[in-house]
RNA sequence: GGUGAGGUGGGUGAGUGGCUUAAACCAUCAGUUUGCUAAACUGACGUACCGCAAGGUACCGAGGGUUCGAAUCCCUCCCUCACCGCCA
């Protein structure tokens, strides 16, 4: 959630960023927290003063008693009685200021960076580099990947639905084969980049939800272990975030970069059409995710650090791309800048995200009371980031699409010693 | 799933209703002393919120309750450990 402070020390910035989203009401609801954060400090300020005496009069009741004087000491209960009511009425008004608060900033999305661009939806997102040196030609007799998934048995949607359902492939021989060559070639560049590799739980509590943000805006889109409270991850930037919550850490040690494969679980409710077929959309997928926690002086360097990531993975797998910034109105509800990566698809003959490269600043550190202490040994907001490196079956499509001949699918240079053959037949 | 024992600051650990404003030790930091290191001594040493400040309030796994007053008593839940059962 935004930091309160943020509001209040520029109030007119922080309304034109959240207007960049397009919301209209803007300023209301900035105005809005601002309000019910005075009230809150003014009621704690009465409550804490009148504990004060109730303190201070239990200390000196039990003087009394042990001077044997029980009258007194009954006269001084009754009036601890009352102070009780009163406390007792401002504990319950700052409870529901508190719980309005609350609610007030989990409704409101991240302060979109200076850089983001105003915009309603993906059609005004900002194309800030354009990589089709790869070539982005297509041949007539090019088959979409769905089609070259079936005719080399790599990968079987059909009989996914069968076992599970509809948008839970099934990766077989070759297919399976490339899916774990590329995960292990991603893992390996991410190591050698100087990330920690780890291997999470790919089912969290609520709290590690909550924690980035998939609660409660997101809550549809996960699955849900019932018996248990548990929810399987979407990303593994859940986990991976929610491994500094609540901590405090030591300046000298920023940035954490960590990388994690895992599946991905995404209910997807509501999708359809065109976009989700073959490979496009999928309920459960394979990801690489790289998480940092940032001192915030240096947030925005690590971010490009993120993208240049990026961008050498799809040079080396000779794909064709572009980085897009992401607008106002189309930029996730817990960033303030996210870049997306498209690889272009030459079969569908469109681009496909990839992956998406995010600097949250300080709204998922605010809500885990993730901190690190400066050289005053105040404790202050890290900023978080994440980003794909990769999103495992765009790149799988894009790959089979791009690389068909006639006969076989050849593979990129890079690949070939992560998968143990040269292409696809 | 069953039974039992536990959960107190960075760590160990005392604390069974008011002398706790959470002791003591260890670790850490600063200072003194000192060829260096070490030792010794002195001091500092949790988090959050309110306040210009002085200061105040809350927090002893979490949430309720009893009481003038709760780390301490009661209730519910969570977690950890051990053993048993099941099991890759």
């Amino acid at each position: 959630m935004v930091e309160v402070r943020i509001l209040r020390e520029n109030t007119p910035k922080a309304i034109t960023a959240l207007e960049k989203r397009g919301i209209e009401t803007a300023e209301q609801m900035i105005r809005e927290v601002i309000e019910l954060d005075d009230q809150r400090k003014e009621l704690q300020s009465k409550t804490d003063a009148l504990l004060q005496k109730v303190n201070e009069q239990s200390r000196a009741i039990g003087d009394l008693y042990k001077q044997g004087m029980t009258s007194e000491a009954n006269e001084a209960k009754e009036l601890v009685r009352q102070w009780k009511v009163d406390i007792t009425a401002f504990q319950e008004e700052m409870d529901a200021v508190m719980s309005n608060l609350e609610h007030a900033l989990l409704a409101m999305p991240n302060l979109p960076h200076d850089s983001v661009p105003a915009g309603q939806d993906e059609s005004d997102n900002e194309v800030v580099e354009l990589h089709d040196h790869f070539g982005t030609d297509s041949e007539d007799w090019y088959k979409p990947h769905w089609e070259l998934m079936e005719k080399y048995d790599i990968v079987d949607l059909a009989l996914g639905a069968k076992i599970t359902g509809s948008g839970f492939p099934v990766y077989k021989g070759q297919g399976a084969r490339l899916q774990r060559g590329l995960i292990q070639f991603f893992l390996n560049e991410a190591v050698s980049a100087g990330c920690l590799e780890v291997i999470p739980p790919y089912v969290v509590n609520a709290d590690s939800a909550r924690g980035t943000g998939q609660l409660p805006d997101k809550d549809g889109q996960m699955y849900y272990v019932q018996k248990d409270d548990l929810y399987l991850i979407p990303t593994s930037e859940v986990p991976l975030t929610n491994m500094f919550r609540n901590e405090i850490l030591e300046a000298a040690k920023l940035p954490f970069k960590l990388t994690a494969y895992s599946p991905c679980f995404r209910r997807e409710a509501g999708s359809y059409g065109a976009d989700v077929k073959g490979l496009n959309r999928l309920h459960q997928f394979d990801k690489v995710e790289m998480v940092v926690i940032s001192h915030p002086e240096n947030s925005y360097e690590m971010l490009d650090w993120m993208v240049n990531h990026t961008k050498k993975l799809l040079e080396k797998l000779e794909l064709p791309y572009r980085v897009v910034r992401l607008c106002g109105g189309d930029l996730g509800f817990t960033s303030a800048l996210t870049y997306d990566f498209e690889v272009y698809s030459v079969a569908q003959k469109r681009w496909l995200e990839v992956s998406s490269v995010s600097n949250f600043e300080t709204y998922q550190s605010n809500r885990m009371k993730m901190r690190y202490r400066n050289d005053e040994g105040k404790t202050e907001l890290v900023h978080t980031l994440n980003g794909s490196v990769l999103a495992l079956p765009r790149i799988m499509a894009a790959i089979l699409e791009k690389n068909q001949t006639k006969t076989q699918i050849d593979l990129p240079e890079v690949i070939k010693p992560y998968v143990g053959f040269d292409c696809i037949k």
